[in-house]
RNA sequence: GGUCGGUUCGUAUAACGGUUAGUACUCAAGAUUCUCAAUCUUGCAAUAGGGGUUCGAUUCCCCUACCGACUACCA
């Protein structure tokens, strides 16, 4: 029986999605498009306590962001679709939507004998387990305890019937057999084989919330969902035995999906998994987008730091699965075509905040002048500058806007002077961001100037070799291109006899503030003969 | 503690019984250049330990060590 291909992502709204969180839903995805299948996004919000307001929007925003699009679940506004339609006939996607569905099957599961009531407050458990712990024992709820608890298989049939009727706070827990090997299959680990004897009584509905708990709600969905491959965290491994004894308790094991547990994210450093503080202390984001708390606590986003989503999805991807070959640069569509659970790695993979800005910087290359000049303007305005795409209209009078298409004194620039800059200090960055602190000085004079190359290169006999190759600059006739005047500056130096070295870092050390940046040539051909003389003019000044 | 999973350079990983154990990131050195960056070249650096199986183990099996997950009326 050959079925469409149909996965899900589950997560819930208890917070922000977390980077694993992220990467468990796109290898969801590339399974789903690579398979021609669907990807279905179900909200599992079953524990109300947990519930945080913002929660389910940001995730789907930040799916949304790296471009995994659900298939189902979510309307085309980003909304998770709450009414069944032609277009979505499994919905509600939200669990707490559900809720009228998932009684009757944990009744079913009472009436066929898998399951009982129990009457056991969290409190009697709690304070049973706390006192044998003390004896340094394991209290388990199954086949050892559970006679002597309160539940419909412990007590008389009226006792616990009367007990059902005048108290709300009873649940259903799955009755787990006694000495039975669990015999299971993962995609990505292989044959499992768990004794039934070390698992204990879960519990499958809560009277207390009229809600089902995770393993119910995900089995039934799943099942109703008609989801042929179930693709999550290494967490759900250890439940995979009840999960599928609930198949079968059910009858649906013809139906079951197949699984895959996919390892965790670790820290770059030291010992455990990923977390929010591992970001804080070591500067890098863990979630996708940025996310703020009911403290008001910030937590940064790949987004807001400047990474580019087709980057963040690509390293994700390489984080624990790989192609078999040494490509390491991947468009979504190639992930699709390429991915396979049997190449995902099985151990736990340490995150590298240095491969991850490799990354980006490889992305970043990849970006057209334009694409990255649309970027860029907003930082630049916001440091005071003004872009323009039309020179003319936007002059005020008095403002000059020289051939290169900058008017310095106005702080004006036109886009096609944003382009030609990125275009060249584009290879030089990791992000957007770092454009201004790599070239800030093609749009205003330097204001200081680094003490150390001021010590070691700002000497008379430099600068004043520096100024009259300036001179030799502002009086070049040909066409003022870095082509053109790269080669005759050059000779012009040379001839001279003067030190090459010191006479240029001399220069730059005027145009810049610095003696590391772009080739003079590039420089005073972007800035213009102007803004040359301009600043070379107040240099002098100060001497 | 118990159950389950995992273990190749610092990190991500390749090699699915036979290789001088490869690649990328990081780091270092060199080349190049008017500096810086970029680029190119080179280098440092790994099969957790111990037993098997085998002509031969990174690869298969067992034990130990270490790491992780789970052990809630959370997911």
């Amino acid at each position: 029986m050959e079925r469409k291909t149909r996965v899900r992502f589950a997560p819930s709204p208890t917070g922000p999605l977390h980077m694993g969180g992220v990467r468990t839903a796109l290898y969801n995805y590339l399974y789903a498009k690579q398979h021609g299948g669907d990807f279905i996004i179900r909200i599992e919000d079953t524990d109300s306590q947990r519930f945080v307001p913002g929660a389910e929007k940001y995730i789907i925003e930040a799916l949304n962001w790296c471009g995994i699009i659900p298939d189902e679940g979510v309307d085309a506004e980003g909304n998770v679709v709450e009414t069944a339609s032609e277009r979505h006939p499994h919905a509600p996607y939200r669990q707490s939507q559900r809720r009228g569905i998932y009684r009757k099957y944990a009744e079913e599961l009472v009436e066929k004998g898998f399951a009982y009531y129990a009457f056991d407050t969290a409190e009697e458990l709690g304070s049973k387990r706390a006192a044998m712990e003390a004896e340094g024992l394991t209290f388990i709820y199954n086949g050892t305890s559970r006679m002597s608890l309160r539940n419909s298989l412990s007590l008389a049939e009226s006792e616990w019937k009367e007990l059902l009727e005048s108290r709300t706070d009873w649940t259903i827990r799955f009755k787990m057999p006694h000495d039975r090997v669990v015999k299971m299959d993962d995609l990505i680990r292989g044959h499992v084989e768990v004794n039934t004897d070390t698992l204990d009584d879960k519990v499958l509905w809560k009277r207390a919330d009229e809600l089902p708990t995770y393993h119910l709600a995900n089995i039934v969905d799943d099942h109703l969902m008609e989801i042929t491959e179930v693709i999550r965290g290494e967490e759900w491994l250890p439940s995979l035995p009840l999960h599928y004894l609930l198949y079968e308790a059910f009858g649906w094991q013809e139906s079951m999906p197949r699984f895959a547990h996919l390892s965790l994210l670790l820290k770059p450093d030291g010992k455990g998994k990923l977390s929010k503080r591992d970001g804080d202390r070591l500067g890098f984001p863990v979630f996708p987008l940025k996310w703020v708390n009911s403290e008001g606590e910030v937590s940064r986003g790949y987004r807001e730091d400047g990474y580019f989503p087709e980057a963040f999805v690509n390293l994700l991807a390489m984080l624990g699965w790989n192609p078999g070959n040494d490509q390491e640069l991947f468009s979504m569509e190639e992930l699709v075509a390429a991915f396979s659970l049997e190449r995902v790695i099985k151990s736990g993979a340490r995150f590298n905040p240095d491969k991850a800005k490799w990354y980006n910087k490889e992305y970043l290359r990849k970006k057209t002048a334009a694409e990255l000049a649309s970027l860029y303007i907003p930082v630049l305005e916001e440091k005071g500058m003004q872009i323009v795409d039309c020179p003319k209209c936007a002059l005020t009078a008095g403002s000059e806007m020289t051939q290169q298409g900058a008017d310095f004194k106005n702080r004006i620039f036109t886009r096609g002077y944003v382009e030609r800059i990125v275009a060249l200090i584009q290879e030089r960055a990791s992000f957007v961001a770092d454009f201004w602190d790599i070239a800030s000085y093609l749009f205003i004079a330097p204001a200081e100037f680094a003490e150390k190359d001021v010590a070691k290169f700002w000497k008379e006999e430099n600068y004043s070799l520096a100024f009259q190759a300036a001179d030799f600059i502002l009086n070049f006739e040909g066409e003022f291109t870095k082509e053109n005047l790269e080669g005759p500056l050059e000779e012009y130096i040379r001839s001279n006899g003067w030190p090459m070295g010191k006479v240029m870092n001399c220069l730059r050390l005027a145009l810049v503030g610095a003696s590391s940046g772009l080739g003079i040539a590039d420089i005073v051909t972007i800035i213009g003969k102007a803004e040359l003389a301009e600043r070379i003019k107040k240099i002098k000044a100060t001497l």
